[in-house]
DNA sequence: AATGAATGAGCATTCATTCAT
DNA sequence: TATGAATGAATGCTCATTCAT
């Protein structure tokens, strides 16, 4: 496919600018903070112009709206994918935490603007919630909701309440992951959430 | 009149303007985000000058340190001491949760620059972490470790992860709350996470 | 398409291109102001490309250039046939401000270009003054002395001043036009200016 | 007190800086053109740091308007002055030109700014026609009728026009002026409009 | 001739911080 | 202690111009 392009032509396929500047905004942004990276450092970083910039995006912001949006879709959709073809509400959320620190996990930098830079504004933040952050609370909520239906989760529970447990301790891994000076993989803890999450820490 | 004011004692303590400037830091960031609010704003609301700021803070970022530094050791040592009038370490548990609730949801202010003022920048959460978070969750876990000495909690979970996970719960109650456009009582759900997080949502 | 166009002469001639450029360009100046008017705007406007713009004009000061350039030799031209045929000094000196402000009148962004876009840079206005204005001025002054010989002017009167004088007055005209919210007719101003350069405002 | 401050502080009287940043805008218009000059040079001009323009004027198009504003009022207020000591009509419209070309011509820079930095735009204008100009424009006029209640000029003229052709004559006087190479006194082409004004060009 | 994506120099404005009073 | 006028470094964004196609 690469070499196939090279062949018939020198100019870069429609969005691989875009695309790259994307990815040099997630570097830098991860590198510097959102509020101390400078636009200059995303272009240099993305081997284009400053102005070039601005034929993609509208803003700074919009380069990180851009990021979030980006990411939370593919992950919705990936995960909604990948869940149709279980059956067992505690494996599915089983996959939802595997799915989630993989993603993370598997990209430090993009990691680190989510569980940090996206943080950093109550106007952002409200977008988040609004958007699709809320759609991926729904994603688990219902499928605690299934587990309920069918008996395997208790149904004296609130399933939105028990969603929100789980994403924040599942949020919570990440960052920690990201802000420790120790490396380790992140994955693992999947199992780790999901046996307190599913029997609790209670001694039976 | 300066001499009536002594005389009456309506001049302002030592470290009442300290207090003064935080408290109008705090309602300033928890409205504009810290990066959009500006040391005038904070000087006005305080009712001084902008150069009396600085005769009490090093700079804008240290105001944001000193709130943090002020919270947080205030609800350690509270923390502790309340924790010592408990053995149970399930009541503990629980008395934990109240409190961290019980602050934020006090102060809806203090909890939107905690929740999200303060996570917007790498730097400062690396350092929040290895300063009073860490202690914060060191008192998480070790009460989770008395427990499973006392045989009332699973000794096969890592505490570790297991204090992150009720931190991260917690936490994530708290941002939630504040982001909502829903008005609800904050302190109630420390008794849903307690729940989940001791007794698991799976059926027995 | 293409060869039918050529042949039913539907081609652009020669300069309708350049033309549609300069005809945007005093749109978009009276509209928004030199400084304000992007190349771009202009471009669209004209319905080309924006490189396509420099293909005609070597920048954004020489379409203001053109416009001042064109418009100017084709009125002095104009002015000169038309003045060859009259005699009289005083009904020449009436056809000139007739046919000034018959020109801006039919026109209204050209007059806006003329009467406050191209006023404001001195730079601009000295070449201005140099160029096409001075022979401008030459005509009426040519005129007023050519009076002064035929003995129906003054001969006490410096012709130059004089010249001036009546430009100044039809330029405040001009200008008054444009810029007022009522609308009215420009060229019937063209008699009350003349009424009182000729015969003064005194009571005889 | 004033002396007082004056024997025991260099600190500038208040008004000094605004005054500094007013005159050093008006040279920095006058030969830069208002759209070329940057507010860098403007503090530089004046003696200050850039920021401190902004403690003064609230953006670099504020200062342009300052200028007019403060120019405009003191040539009104001081002509109102001037001809309440006059009586004849005729040598009212004397007084104010000679005032009018007085003015100008004593300060070459601000007859720059305000002869072609003050023309170049047409929100400028509009606001510049509808403000002083206005005012101006009706010192003009009264006079003139009064002139022909008095019977010293044509009542069968319309004032309006009349004023506007006045004003016009001056202006375009000041206009060569400052774009002129040669250097002349402006003050004494007052005469030679009011001559052609006031009898016209024709012989008798 | 025509296109329009890419360039990068240029600049008004903001605001944390200082310091003379 | 307290003030607030003054500072000046810092930067997101625009847009005239170029040039590969």
């Amino acid at each position: 496919m690469r070499s196939a392009r090279s062949m018939t032509s020198l100019r870069p396929a429609v969005g691989d600018k875009r695309e790259a500047i994307l990815r040099a905004a997630i570097r830098v942004f991860a590198h510097n903070g959102y509020f101390n990276s400078k636009v200059a450092d995303i272009a240099r970083e993305a081997g284009v112009a400053d102005g070039t910039v601005y034929l993609y995006f509208k803003s700074k912001e919009e380069i990180l709206h851009s990021i979030f949006d980006r990411t939370v879709e593919v992950a919705i959709s990936e995960g909604r994918k990948q869940l149709e073809q279980i059956s067992d509400p505690r494996r599915k959320l089983r996959r939802i935490a595997q799915l989630h620190l993989e993603r993370l996990g598997a990209d430090r930098e993009l990691a680190v603007v989510f569980q940090v830079e996206l943080r950093g504004s109550t106007k952002f933040m409200e977008e988040f919630s609004a958007a699709g952050f809320a759609e991926y609370l729904g994603l688990i909520r219902s499928t605690i909701e299934e587990g309920q239906s069918a008996g395997v989760f208790r149904r004296d529970l609130n399933a939105k309440v028990a969603a929100k447990i789980f994403f924040g301790a599942l949020d919570e891994m990440a960052t920690n992951w990201i802000l420790s000076k120790r490396r380790y993989k992140l994955v693992p803890m999947a199992d780790q959430v999901l046996d307190i999450l599913l029997n609790g820490v209670s001694e039976k």
